[in-house]
DNA sequence: CTATCTGCAAACGGTTTGCAGTTTT
DNA sequence: AAAACTGCAAACCGTTTGCAGATAG
């Protein structure tokens, strides 16, 4: 478990403030969302949530929130060919099991993880920082809807 | 070894015109290119490249083609945050090893990697079509370069 | 001969940026 | 008071699309 998952507002403030950025109240709803979040969303998808509460707040401070928070590598993004960023709350090696019909993305631990990005970096010199474990395909879910429409 | 890594043009205009695809000068060139490359091109790059045998290809064709050949399942789309589209002509389980300073890929096999493709869904109902296991980092190269600079 | 493909240029869409005014420290 | 941040709108840029002419089968 990571210390992200429990993340209060004086751990956000707290480790912000650590960094020299500024703990805004947008920021900081900002955060707890990102931080708190299980189902990896976009930007576009935080953006919506915060207005709830925040109704003025722009997109583009959504955006430039999650790159602090990046920079604080306590999100990482998920590119997607065709589709949007992800942000994933977990910076733990973990595995992401991608539904590609319905973008549902859900975490899977798995102990070995840690020899695999030790084994591909064990024969040459390389500083690792992160990784990213996807695995694609269909859910249940949507493999029967797939089947009741045809 | 993927059978992609020796692709004759024989076997893709025969792979192409299986699916009902035409197998034009520019498409053999641009798949010829894609899946022999082991630098994982972006799309940019593969331009580049074919414009030296084909001066007037479009990038639109090289987009399409890729397009083609992902329908085919002979590549794989890597995208990352913040850089273009890397193409991957390695669709078997294996790590790609980022490094983020120069962008440099390379591949790393690994045995376990199909277990844990097999243990992630294990416990659900999951259509697996693909994967992907990333590792992101520094590379020698860059260490040194960076060393030397500071 | 017909369906598909190419090359061009314009459109697209998610993300980033510049800036004037506001807020935090 | 100074430095950082917000919200807005415009810019950005990799990728996609529409279409007229060309080409494969």
């Amino acid at each position: 478990m990571s210390v992200s998952q429990f993340a209060s507002d004086s751990s956000i403030i707290e480790a912000l403030r650590k960094k020299g950025y500024r703990a805004t109240s947008q920021r900081i709803a900002i955060c707890r969302l990102a931080l708190s979040s299980r189902e990896h969303p976009t930007a576009q998808r935080i953006y919506m949530e915060i207005k709830k509460l925040h109704p003025t707040v722009s997109l583009a401070t959504v955006y430039k929130t999650l790159q602090v928070l990046r920079g604080l590598r306590l999100v990482q993004e998920l590119a997607f060919p065709q589709g949007e960023t992800r942000f994933d709350s977990n910076v733990n090696p973990h595995v992401n099991v991608v539904c590609l019909q319905c973008g549902s993305i859900s975490d899977v631990n798995d102990q070995v993880l840690r020899n695999v990005v030790a084994r591909a970096v064990s024969r040459i010199r390389f500083t690792v920082t992160g990784q990213r474990f996807d695995v694609y395909g269909v859910c249940d879910k949507c493999a029967k809807r797939r089947g009741t429409a045809a």
